[in-house]
DNA sequence: CTAACATTTTTCCAACTGGTCAAAATTCTG
DNA sequence: CAGAATTTTGACCAGTTGGAAAAATGTTAG
């Protein structure tokens, strides 16, 4: 349908107005930036949940920002309005998410004992591949990409965490709480374990297949990851359950 | 630096040539294809290489057709001589590396022992992480997006082969040889754990540190991986080693 | 109400995208 | 070597992309 707009091509006797702004606020004379209005709270949260949409499904290049605009229903001018470039949204996006992301082994409490805290850990990043997928696979993405925008982070802030726990790791092994495991590839593993249920969930869907496929695949997943981190494949006889 | 092409821009007494073919073999009027010249042999394998690259690292979409012709050194209209379309190089390389990414669950063997077999498909999925991290992060790539151009082969081949050994598994565990656990959250998590070293190797390689972020990481990953499927975590006294 | 500011829309653009085409260059093959 | 077939190139194209500019429309404090 062609748009058949007149567009007010006919003399316009109006008094003209002044040439209005017409360019971004966020700050006046005096230099400090102004608070956020509600509209640009509520505009940017909706820009935010439709780019974790697009972006968690693309990656970052393969992302558009009218598909990004059009996820959020409003159009692309309108959306870089709010954020002036592309990068940006993805950045708020990354920097949100990893504060996110690091809290379940954040909360590892070195007081606890070892097989609850661990077995928590384990349930809490689940939880996590469940009910946020694509935050997820939003950070898969960059790490496939050789996590390009956020490697900072994860040298820094990532890196501490884990040195951090590995080192309450270690002082339950040295306890004889756990057995003696490399502290780093026992929370990679954990982490690739449970986060596999959100990146390959596809796959993961399509093996077990419609009658396991249900969403009572995470309750099965969470009992074998909890097996298999506490016992492995070693037998165990005379046990009950 | 300016091409400066002169491209023969003066008169051309030359006898025009009758404008030859131009357009693409591959088949006579019988209808029969004819066989790859060498030419073209060659060529594929250096698209498919840089292409492996590109998507690789960029996903379908984020990889565009200009970037895998400068890795392979090539013009784009001349890529397009090969591939005529961008879809069908992603399509031979998908369908190229699931023969690959099966074989090491299909040499699992039913006859043989239990832990012995499951020990080597652990290790050999890790020497493929470490030796073809790009058809990995393809494969991975492919299923954050939801796997649209491999479900087919997902839900048919790789889910039969999935079935087939984790009837083995079944089998192994009614005779007492291995622990009872879910043979395909089993298989997973032997994908998951072993992909992640390919996949997240940017973030692996930023937690381990320069010290222990070298070649030497498959190796710990292949210890730890081994305990871990083995005994779990459960300290276990009087062990040698 | 109205001026000042905030938001939205329209229009536009240059660079990039996947892809075509014919001519030119090169490589076989007899 | 000639002629045919194959391979490579340069010019081009239409659609998409990230983004700029400015005009049009809302909103709100005084």
């Amino acid at each position: 349908m062609p748009p058949t707009k007149v567009k007010s091509a006919e003399i316009d006797t109006s008094p003209k107005r002044q040439p209005r702004s017409g360019g971004k606020p966020k700050g006046d004379a005096t230099g400090k930036p102004r608070p956020l209005t509600r509209i640009q709270r509520e505009k940017q949260d909706i820009i935010l949940e439709a780019a974790l949409e697009v972006f968690s499904l693309h990656g970052f290049r393969g992302a558009t920002i009218d598909q990004i605009a059009e996820v959020a229903g409003m159009s692309k001018p309108n959306l870089l309005y709010y954020f002036p470039r592309k990068e940006e949204i993805h950045r708020r996006l990354i920097s949100q998410l990893l504060v996110t992301w690091l809290a379940p082994l954040q909360e590892m409490d070195a007081n606890g004992d070892p097989f609850p805290e661990i077995r928590s850990y384990i349930r809490r990043k689940l939880e996590m591949a469940r009910d946020f997928p694509r935050e997820s696979r939003l950070f898969a993405n960059e790490m496939l990409q050789g996590a390009p925008r956020i490697i900072e982070m994860i040298e820094v802030d990532l890196k501490n965490l884990v040195d951090e726990k590995a080192r309450v790791l270690l002082a339950w092994m040295d306890q004889g709480k756990i057995a003696r495991r490399d502290p780093y590839h026992l929370i990679f593993s954990i982490w690739a374990t449970t986060q596999h249920y959100a990146d390959f969930d596809v796959q993961v869907r399509a093996v077990l297949g419609p009658a396991r496929g249900g969403e009572g695949r995470f309750e099965d997943a969470a009992h074998y990851l909890e097996q298999l981190f506490l016992y492995g494949l070693t037998p165990r006889p005379n046990l009950k359950s």
